[in-house]
DNA sequence: GCCAACGTTGGC
DNA sequence: GCCAACGTTGGC
């Protein structure tokens, strides 16, 4: 099994939502760079772990745990004319977005700030805290996965 | 709202 | 294939 931490902005999709979803699964999609692209489709695998971290928002940081219920397969948003995320140039036969299917598992009482995850000394190898940040699927070590999660709680 | 970082696009 | 322009991300 490994581990994951997918951003999402609150705003749009919470950590709330999907646990409003029950027991449903839902899909990830919208993901529209290359590298977190290759993880979904070529690494994420059924039953890993996912921090699910909220950015562009009042508080930042890793708000909650998801697992994933079905590995990638082509994100239907993409030839959906409607879709914001609607990718003219992906051809059904040669999809270029893919998605994964999560479930919800765990909220925490309180969002594990940004701040405290970059003061963390075994935390330095996390695209998250490097310079530019902006990759939006990223792996999650074992270790790090630990020390996040007991931080977390 | 600002702005730095950085990915993507497109002319050549 | 280079690289400048442009658009987006995302913390603050």
């Amino acid at each position: 099994m490994a581990y994951w931490l997918f951003k999402t902005e609150p705003d749009a999709f919470s950590i709330d939502d999907l646990a409003n979803r029950e027991n449903q699964t839902e899909p990830w999609d919208g993901v529209r760079n290359y590298q977190a692209r290759n993880f979904l489709r070529d690494d994420v695998a059924l039953g890993d772990r996912v921090f699910i971290y909220h950015s562009s928002c009042k508080h930042v940081g890793i708000a909650g745990v998801a697992e994933v219920v079905k590995a990638g397969y082509p994100d239907a948003t993409q030839f959906d004319p409607e879709s914001n995320y609607y990718d003219p140039k992906s051809l059904p036969e040669s999809p270029r977005w893919f998605r994964v299917d999560v479930k919800f598992v765990e909220k925490f009482h309180k969002v594990l700030p940004l701040a405290e995850i970059k003061a963390m000394p075994a935390i330095v190898e996390l695209p998250l805290v490097k310079k530019g940040g902006r990759l939006s699927i990223m792996p999650v070590s074992e270790s790090e996965w630990q020390q996040l999660y007991a931080a977390a709680r």
